[in-house]
Formats: structure tokens, C-alpha cells, sequence
RNA sequence: GCCCGAGUGGCGAAAUUGGUAGACGCAAGGGACUUAAAAUCCCUCGGCCUAAACAGCCGUGCCGGUUCGAGUCCGGCCUCGGGCACCA
């Protein structure tokens, strides 16, 4: 064996191993339990981040521990592979799409392979490859005439000069990316999945994802957004003017609005309707303040956080509607806080008992009426504030007393029968658009024919291959202006017909990739039956960036496919890990022009005081100081990325993994650190020195004759018991996922065994320790640092591999030990320790504590009240103050 | 504004779910080895008081509460992250 630690050695001959011998091939096995874990997979942007070996890095640990508890494991890895990127690239480079991601792959396969990843690449796939996306179309085809996929219209970022179609991210500050021109807003016919008729199982399928964090199952909840209600119609006052188009898709005698408080009903003062309502653009005909008032309002800021400090605003109509009960006369207004998209994009107000409704009233002068009470009390007259509880009606007639359950039930009969509204159930939700106009996507397999309509391509003309040659010019789609693509004969009456330009939203290829790596080949399928053997996914690993549409859109896919019969069970992911971002130090000048101008880590260099903390830094280049920007994510535009690369060429794979599970736990967001990194690679050197130094006695055989650990000197019992205790401590942790302690414990084993007394001619125990110790710390390492741990599996003859190797077990007899220190407290304060023996009665134990010294200081002249004894910990005396 | 998280040494963090706060590591300081450097090894390392202590006091964002005992539970605040489509 090698005396000196050469990472990069062992780590191809250990890939070598795993490759030759098809180590990670996944075979289904009825005979063992099968774990399936998944690691997002990644779009292939050319190079890995570091972002990456954090997520991958904890899904092969979780894979290889799974493995050595004996369980049949499935790891694949493919490729997100359709994107606006490689359109960008393209244009940029003069190089097809395709082969710029297929370029990309290979080199970021080869960054993965020398990572140790325990992948099964026999089941690697690319969403740009037709034998992949050919079943994209097929299913959407049949979902299609079952009427889960509609056409509709939806409204896109149209860019004139460019005369295309812009993603929001080709949108900065409402001018398009390249051509700067205005971007305008422009319907066209679109694609739709109907997610909202699986809105109410998406949300109730979260309940039973116990393994699945909150805040993921939050945000979905919150996204799908069910609320139970009322519509109501309010019937328009008879005006100078008429609204033809008022109400759209409804009544033109009604205003409709949804409200979730129809108890608060008598209690409208006026009603609002969204700026782009068509009652506001009818009003806004003859009225050219309003018609700037609503035209300001479409201009105004778009993020939810600006709206929320923005000033509430508003203009009069003109118009009145009726109320349905009173027949009060109320004014309709324009209100820049009513969202077109949610419910009618009009809403009753009741300033009373809705804060926007009460500030906006404030500011406008509109009466505040009273109709709710607390079960207790009353409110101060006139309100200061609005009372949004709920409560007992008053002031509402006949609906006084009433409860708001009672009141939800007797308002919406009473409005059944005047035929002006009824309870109804609300979804956030709205139904997936898939339609992009771009080239580098999956083709949608449809036809349009003059005579037939929207006819789906039959099954033997897929895949509707896209072609591969195609470089870009950012004018409009490609596909568009290739005659050869979209000339075609309808496959119903076979007369010329124009096959659809669009292609899929990505997010479509990323919603069923885990169920098509079950059964990657087939030709026969979307998937075939070993998806039922694999699924569901029993860990899913990957970014929180996700946690809304991706995880959505593969959850209602599952569904789809259950539905097609193509797989069982609801959910496609039974646990969740979301891991944490990587951060790190940013060093920056603010140049004149107000910009930030940020330095990579090694332009500087950092000075600290005596307590090592940092108090400035300066540039090389220039010796003057920059700022120290505090840590952030990790990103290109900070120069504050690491590349994985060069640590790999520098310390290995080993260290890098080691690093990233020990910095942080999972869930948390990690700091990089060189010297965090450095301390990493120290510690794998003093394994490999552990090792090298008793090889001489280990590859004897020597520590294999089982001795009686009574007769062992006792530092090598306690060694003994300090290596099962920590054992036992890194069981816990492994359940938990808490990787970084499973780390921490590894090294508590190392310098357990280093303190073990040794020398020429050591005492009974000692190479059964080293033996048995080692024999755990490589193993309970294998997992994360596949590579030293199995070169030295293999060097000292452990038998077999250690990939395969049984996770250790605690042995419960070393954790035995004669006497226990207890802590003694007074009045739970800590003042002393006392040694008892383990089997000691609780009477010897009390007696022992009272008589430390430390309990005779503190107890000294009082009167003692209670003692509590907690078994193996502690003994606490309560004496009076 | 709303919904989630989180606040512990100079830093990353730990504390097996109410029982010794700071494990493990990094940084820093001191020492050994070396012609020297790197590497390696040993010692110190929350604060205050003290010549020193295995003597005492304080200490887990702040204020209060429950308890024999609170980083952990409860109430109220403060600060910092993350998410968001003013969701009626």
C-alpha cells in the first residue's frame, strides 16, 4: 500500500472498478425491498455548479446507504434537455441547438462519472431524444381526445420588430431583450392542460405526504389556492348608457363578484372592478380621465410586494349597480387592488370588514357600515380599523343573529331565489398553458385541417420528429417558415393540411422522466411494467427552487398516467429533500456610475484581527481596499462561483463530497469555505495514514481472534465503547438525514482510535479495536467518500466490496461499562459529578449526590425539599431558597 | 402587506425532542520537528473576576410565563432570510 494519500489514483482505478464490473445496474428483484432515489436531473448547460454536487452528493449517499441496509437500489441520471438556452447558444455560436446540448452532456457526464456517482448509465435519457418525447406525444394525443388538453386563447409578450414571441425572462422592463422594442400583448390560440379538474386531489393528496417538508406542501397549498364562497349578481341601475359588453361570458344585466364573506353581505357600500374589467373599459368610453385612471393602473408595478405597499387608488364610474337584498343603489369604481385574474375580477366592498376595502373607503369618503359583532363586546364607534373576524350579524334585517355558518346558508337561499348568486368553491389555480412558440422543444403532435378541425396525429406517424439542424435567428419560430415540416395531409381526409409549429413547455418532459427511467428502452410504451415495480420514487432530491410548478405538474402527471392505466398508486414521490443553496463571500467596489463591480475570491486578500474574525480586504492588483459583500448565492454575475472542477483536480472527489456533507445539514444553505474544503482533505489524509500505519499488523490477519473484552486493559474497552456509542449516534443522524453530524461522528471514531495506546508491543485488545473500528469508520464513510473507503476495503481484505458491505452494527454489550458520572445539580444548577456504580440504587445515588462537595457549598443551610434522579444523567436536589 | 423558516463562540455548526450548552470542524494564538518553508504532531481557545483554580458569576435575539430543571414548551416583541399572483 501506498504510504502518501493520492486521491486522484484511487478514484479512477474505483470508477474503473464500478464501471467494468456494472456495479450501480439496477435489475428488478422481487426477492429484495427496491428503493428508488431521484435526483433532479439537470439541464445541460455546459458545465456542473456547485449547486449540482450538493444535490447529487445527497442522493448517492442516501442511494449507498440504502444499498449497504441491504436494499435493492435504483439511482438513474438523464438530461432536462429542451430550452431557451440552447436557442440562445445557438444564435450566439452558429451551432445547432442539438448539438451544442449534446456536446454539453458528454462533458457534464464525464463531470458526474468522476464524482463516483453510483448512476445506473445504462438507463441515461435526453428529453430531446425522439424515442423519449415520441410518448409526450402519444399521451398527449389521448389526452387530447379526452378532452384533458382544450385550445384556447392566451395572451403572450409579443415583440413587433422581432415579430416573435417572448418568454417573461426576454421581457426587461417591458421592451424585448434583443430588438428593445415595446413589447405588446397579443392573444393567440394556445394549448391548455386542464390541471384545475385535478385541483381538489392535488390538494388533498398533500395529507398524505407525511415524509414531504411543510414548507413545500405550504406554498402548493397556497398556489392551488381553494377558497369556498359565494357568487354574487348584482343588477345593473338603470343608466343613461348600456354595457353591451359587460359581464362577459355572462348576464348583461348582472354584476357578477366571488366573495368567501357572504356574511358581510348587507354591509357593501360599493362595489370594484379590475382595471382591465370590461365594465371599466365601457365606462372609460366617454369618461378620458377614467380612461388615463385605468390605463395608469395597467402600468403600475407587477410584483406582489410592490402592490402590497402601493397606495390603494381609485375613480368613480359613473355607474350604480343594485344591492340584491336592499335594493340600495351602490357605485361601482375602478380599484387598482382587484385582480382581473382571480374570480370575476370584481369585488363587493365592505369597508368594515376588509382592510384594503376599509383604507381604500378612508381615502375615498365611502360610508363604512357595521354588520358584524364579536361573540363578545362591541366595536368602538365609528371604526378605526376593520374588524375582520367573524362574528354575529347585525344590521343585516332578517339575517341579524346569525352565526357566519347560518348566514352563509340562509344568504345563499335567499339568493337561489331571487336567481343573483350561489355558494360556489374558488380555485388560485389556473389551467397549464404548454404552447411555445420556440423551436427547441417537443413538437405538439397536432393537425390542423381546413375540413377536420384539430385532428391529433394517429400513432403510427409518431414521433413528429423536430429537426436537429436548425440554427436560430430570433425572428419568430423556425418551424414555422420550414415547408417541409409543416406541410402535411390531414390524417382524417387526407387533403393538404398545416401540422402545429408550437412546441411543449419543458416542464412537460420534466413531469414524467421519473416514471420513463423505470423502463428507458422500451419501444413498446410510455413505460411498461417495470414502472410498477419501481414506482413510486421512494426519496426525490432536489433544489426548493422547485417546490411549486415542476413538483405540481409531475404530481398531476402521475395522476394522468394512473388515469391511462399506466402506472398505480397517486403521488410519483414519497419523500421529499429539498436541499439548501450554496453560498459564498463576495468581495466588491462601487464604481461611479453606481454599479457594482464584484472581484473573485483570489484577487483578494483577507485581513483579520487577533480573533481571526475579518476586518477588511484588499485587491492585489491595486493594494487598496474593497468592500466585503457579506455571503451570497453563488452566481456568475458575482463572480463568487466555485467550479467544481478544479476542486475535483486539486483534492479529489472525495474531499469535495466530504466537504459539502459535513459544512451544513442538507436542508440548509451552505457556505463555502477554502479552508473548510482544506479541512476536509486533512481529515481523509489522517484516515489513510490511520490505515497505512497498522497495515502491517491487518494484513497479517492479526485482530480477527475475538477476545474477551474483560481481559482488555481498560483504555481499550473505553475506546471500545466510545467507537459503539458513536456508532449509535450516526445510526440516529443517517434516519434523520443529518449528514453533517454522520461526518462529525466519523471523525469522533478516528480520534477515538488514534487515542487507543499502541507501541511495539500493544496490550491484549488493541489490533482488535483497530481492526473492528476501522472495519466501521470505512464503512460508515463508504457512503459519502466512496472512493478512499473502498481502496481501502480492498487493501486490507474486509471481504468483498464495500458498496456491498452490511451497514455496522452497534454492539450492545460494549456500550456496558462498570460506573457512570452523573451530574448533581442544586435548584437545577449544575455544581458537580459524581461517579456511581451502573447498577447503583437510586438510594446510593441520592446519598452520593448529597454528599459531593459542591451540593454540601451550594445546599449549605437549607432546608432540602426533593431530590430528582434522572436515570444515567443527572441528580438534581431542590432545596429552599 | 400575507405565508413559511431561522436567530447559539471569531466562523460553519451540535445538543438523540424538557435533563452537563458549544460535540465535530474551521480560523486564531503558543510550542515541537525542519537550515527554511510546506506538511505533520502537541497545547490553549464563550465572557467576566482571579496569580491560578477541577472557586464564583454571567451567557443560546429581547421581555415575561410554565417547570425541580428551558437553546428546547407557552405569550408578547425585535431582527434577518426565503416565497408571493393585493386571492376578495
Amino acid at each position: 500500500m501506498d504510504e502518501h494519500y493520492h486521491p486522484n489514483k484511487i478514484e479512477q482505478e474505483a470508477q474503473r472498478y464500478w464501471e467494468e464490473h456494472r456495479v450501480f445496474k439496477a435489475r428488478e428483484d422481487s426477492a429484495r425491498e427496491k428503493y428508488y432515489c431521484l435526483s433532479m436531473f439537470p439541464y445541460p448547460s455546459g458545465r456542473l455548479h456547485m449547486g449540482h454536487v450538493r444535490n447529487y452528493t445527497i442522493g448517492d449517499v442516501i442511494a449507498r446507504y440504502q444499498r449497504m441496509l441491504g436494499k435493492n437500489v435504483l439511482q438513474p441520471m438523464g438530461w432536462d434537455a429542451f430550452g431557451l438556452p440552447a436557442e440562445n447558444a445557438a444564435m450566439q455560436n452558429k451551432v445547432p441547438p442539438a448539438r451544442w446540448t449534446w456536446d454539453n452532456i458528454a462533458t457534464m457526464r464525464g463531470q458526474l462519472k468522476s464524482l463516483g456517482f453510483g448512476y445506473d448509465w445504462e438507463r441515461e435519457l435526453a428529453t430531446c431524444d425522439p424515442g423519449y418525447y415520441r410518448w409526450e406525444q402519444w399521451l398527449f394525443t389521448r389526452l387530447f381526445k379526452k378532452g384533458v388538453i382544450y385550445k384556447k386563447g392566451g395572451v403572450v409578450n409579443w415583440d413587433p420588430v422581432d415579430q416573435t414571441v417572448l418568454a417573461n425572462e426576454q421581457v426587461i422592463e417591458g421592451r424585448g431583450w434583443r430588438s428593445g422594442a415595446l413589447v405588446e400583448k397579443r392573444e393567440i390560440p394556445m394549448y391548455y392542460f386542464r390541471i384545475t379538474a385535478y385541483a381538489d386531489e392535488l390538494l388533498a393528496g398533500l395529507d398524505h405526504l407525511p415524509h414531504w417538508p411543510e414548507q413545500v406542501k405550504a406554498m402548493q397549498r397556497n398556489w392551488i389556492g381553494k377558497s369556498r364562497g359565494m357568487e354574487v349578481h348584482f343588477p345593473y341601475a338603470p343608466s343613461p348608457r348600456s354595457f353591451p359588453g359587460a359581464g362577459e361570458g355572462g348576464s348583461k344585466e348582472v354584476l357578477k363578484v366571488f366573495t368567501t364573506r357572504p356574511d358581510t353581505l348587507m354591509g357593501v357600500t360599493y362595489v370594484a372592478v379590475a382595471a382591465e374589467h370590461p365594465l371599466a373599459a365601457q365606462a372609460a368610453a366617454n369618461h378620458p380621465q377614467l380612461r388615463a385612471f385605468i390605463e395608469e393602473c395597467k402600468k403600475g408595478g407587477v410584483t406582489e410586494a410592490e402592490l402590497a405597499t402601493q397606495e390603494k387608488k381609485g375613480m368613480a364610474t359613473g355607474e350604480f349597480v343594485i344591492h340584491p337584498f336592499s335594493g340600495e343603489k351602490l357605485p361601482v369604481w375602478v380599484a387598482n387592488y382587484v385582480l382581473m385574474a382571480y374570480g370575476e375580477g370584481a369585488v363587493m366592498a365592505v369597508p368594515a370588514h376588509d382592510e384594503r376595502d376599509f383604507e381604500f373607503a378612508a381615502k375615498y369618503g365611502l360610508p363604512v357600515k357595521q354588520v358584524i359583532r364579536p361573540t363578545d363586546g362591541e366595536l368602538s364607534s365609528p371604526l378605526t380599523a376593520a374588524y375582520t373576524e367573524p362574528g354575529i350579524l347585525c344590521n343585516s334585517a332578517e339575517f341579524d343573529g346569525l352565526d357566519f355558518e347560518g348566514a352563509f346558508h340562509k344568504m345563499e337561499d335567499a339568493l337561489k331565489a331571487k336567481k343573483l348568486g350561489a355558494s360556489r368553491i374558488q380555485f388560485r389555480l389556473r389551467d397549464w398553458g404548454v404552447s411555445r412558440q420556440r423551436y427547441w422543444g417537443c413538437p405538439i403532435p397536432i393537425i390542423h385541417c381546413a375540413a377536420c378541425g384539430d385532428v391529433p396525429v394517429p400513432d403510427d406517424q409518431l414521433p413528429v420528429r423536430l429537426p436537429e439542424d436548425i440554427v436560430p435567428d430570433g425572428s419568430g419560430n423556425p418551424l414555422a417558415k420550414l415547408s417541409g415540416f409543416y406541410e402535411t395531409t390531414c390524417p382524417q381526409c387526407g387533403k393538404p393540411a398545416r401540422r402545429e409549429t408550437d412546441t411543449m413547455d419543458t416542464f412537460v418532459e420534466s413531469s414524467w422522466y421519473y416514471a420513463r427511467y423505470c423502463s428507458p428502452d422500451t419501444t413498446g410504451g410510455m413505460v411498461d411494467e417495470r414502472a410498477r415495480h419501481w414506482l413510486p420514487v421512494d426519496q426525490y432530491i432536489g433544489g426548493i427552487e422547485h417546490a411549486i410548478l415542476h413538483l405540481l405538474y409531475a404530481r398531476f402527471f402521475h395522476k394522468l398516467m394512473r388515469d391511462e392505466g399506466l402506472v398505480t398508486g397517486d403521488e410519483p414521490f414519497t419523500r421529499l429533500l429539498t436541499q439548501g443553496m450554496v453560498l459564498a463571500e463576495t468581495f466588491y467596489r462601487v464604481r461611479e456610475n453606481g454599479k457594482k463591480e464584484y472581484f473573485f475570491p483570489h484577487e483578494v486578500t483577507v485581513e483579520r484581527d487577533a480573533k481571526g474574525r475579518t476586518v477588511a480586504a484588499r485587491l492585489n492588483s491595486d493594494g487598496r481596499p474593497v468592500t466585503v459583500g457579506g455571503i451570497e448565492t453563488m452566481s456568475k454575475s458575482k463572480n463568487n462561483g466555485v467550479d467544481p472542477q478544479e476542486l475535483i483536480n486539486k483534492y479529489g472527489a472525495d474531499t469535495a463530497r466530504l466537504f459539502m456533507m459535513f459544512a451544513a445539514p442538507p436542508e440548509q444553505s451552505l457556505e463555502w469555505s477554502d479552508a473548510g474544503v482544506q479541512g476536509a482533505y486533512r481529515f481523509l489524509k489522517r484516515l489513510w495514514a490511520a490505515v497505512f500505519d497498522n497495515s502491517s499488523f491487518l494484513s497479517a490477519g492479526a485482530g480477527r481472534e475475538n477476545i474477551d473484552w474483560k481481559d482488555a486493559v481498560s483504555e481499550h474497552a473505553a475506546v471500545r465503547r466510545e467507537i459503539h456509542q458513536t456508532l449509535s449516534q450516526i445510526n440516529y443522524d443517517m434516519g434523520k438525514r443529518q449528514f453533517n453530524t454522520v461526518v462529525s461522528g466519523a471523525m469522533k471514531i478516528l480520534n477515538a482510535l488514534e487515542r487507543a495506546p499502541g507501541g511495539k508491543t500493544p496490550a491484549p485488545g488493541y489490533s482488535q479495536i483497530i481492526h473492528e473500528g476501522l472495519g466501521i469508520l470505512l464503512r460508515v464513510l463508504a457512503p459519502i467518500t466512496p472512493h478512499i473507503t473502498h481502496c481501502l476495503w480492498r487493501e486490507f481484505n474486509f471481504g468483498g466490496d464495500i458498496v456491498d458491505a452490511p451497514w455496522p452494527e452497534v454492539d450492545e454489550s460494549a456500550l456496558i461499562s462498570d460506573t457512570m458520572d452523573l451530574v448533581v445539580q442544586v435548584n437545577g444548577k449544575r455544581c458537580g459529578q459524581i461517579r456511581v456504580a451502573s447498577g447503583a440504587a437510586r438510594a446510593a445515588v441520592e446519598a452520593a449526590a448529597l454528599a459531593d462537595p459542591g451540593v454540601k457549598r451550594h445546599a449549605h443551610g437549607k432546608q432540602l425539599k426533593q431530590v430528582i434522579v434522572v436515570p444515567g444523567k443527572l441528580v438534581n436536589i431542590v432545596v429552599t431558597e
